[in-house]
DNA sequence: TGAACATAATTAAGTTAGTTAAGTATTTTG
DNA sequence: CAAAATACTTAACTAACTTAATTATGTTCA
């Protein structure tokens, strides 16, 4: 007869297992991967209603949420969406070529720079509105009025959980990497 | 002065809507995204570990995941992630000259194949286990005992909810393309 | 002050991650 | 059993993305 294979628990916390086992945790994540691999999926077409590539459209909506009165800078936008500064330089130098943003030196730091989304920009994100509504009424389903509060406190803990976790990781691997 | 721009909103539904504004839902989706980006990262990291690229940890992963007792196809794999199938098929030979995967043929259906984690494969991924456990620990800080099975049910709905998503939107791309 | 160092963005060069299209083998359907 | 469909693979290519080197500016401190 067969042993009974378990593997070792991918997560440590006892809150987090159940009856000594991960398999529920497994399940949610591999739940978050199918998800977040379907948000770019949906991203892609966002962009090809407007003849961007699914990158672009990511950035041109970061763009818009990231900037201030003044603009958001390359290596604050690669940061965020965790790309190297000169692919987001080549990016939204396309962006800037087909005018749907404005980079202008930042006037204290003449080495950076200021992203903006522009009129035409804004123009086209507004064309693509009742395409993403129609499409992020159907998303966000399991969110309502009653949990809508909840699930927002959690996507923003949740991102900063990673953003530690990825610095932890990064320790790990760094220090720790098995030398076989 | 200058008139208050306020952008189209994104979302339809009352419900996530705050006084007639999208902020807060914008927000919320931009936190996932940047969650989503630091969970690509962490796979990066853990996959560097192992010597292995980070998506080529994830398709390990996932087809420990979605392996039954025989196996799982490479359509069903390429599905989960949202890859072209030539692509996964590229991976996993990759997987499988390393010895992680074994790949077999379906015995009722001899075009299919069974893609399985190898005994090397889980040796290396319990090899991972205790890193995998110290920042999955902290990434899933944000959830404890009191709102698992909650954030369990939201990241399950969520990926089915996604998955109705990206069929409106390639139907919505698809036939309602502007012309200009 | 000004030389040494650090930072922001870009350019150039290259790699890897992914795709589409075409082909083979098998299974299903009418 | 011929025609159509499905599963996977191979081949050919493109796009996405990186690292390394460069330019320009700003910061630090002997």
């Amino acid at each position: 007869m067969e042993q009974d294979i378990q593997f070792e628990p991918t997560v440590g916390r006892e809150d987090l297992l159940i009856a000594g086992k991960d398999d529920a945790f497994r399940e949610m994540v591999h739940n978050l991967l199918a998800f977040s691999a379907r948000l770019e999926q949906i991203r892609s077409r966002f962009g090809a209603f407007v003849g961007l590539s699914g990158v672009q459209y990511t950035l041109l909506i970061s763009i818009r949420q990231l900037q201030s009165e003044r603009g958001v800078g390359v290596r604050a936008l690669a940061d965020h969406l965790a790309f190297s500064p000169p692919f987001v330089t080549s990016e939204t130098t396309k962006l800037v070529k087909l005018g749907l943003v404005t980079k202008t030196p930042n006037p204290d730091d003449q080495r950076r720079v200021h992203l903006r989304v522009s009129d035409k920009g804004t123009a086209l994100l507004s064309q693509l509105a009742p395409i993403q509504q129609e499409v992020n009424d159907l998303l966000f389903e399991p969110v309502f009025a009653a949990n809508y509060a909840l699930v927002r406190q959690l996507a923003a803990s949740l991102r900063a959980s990673a953003e530690k976790a990825v610095l932890l990781s990064d320790y790990l691997v760094g220090t720790e990497r098995s030398d076989q």
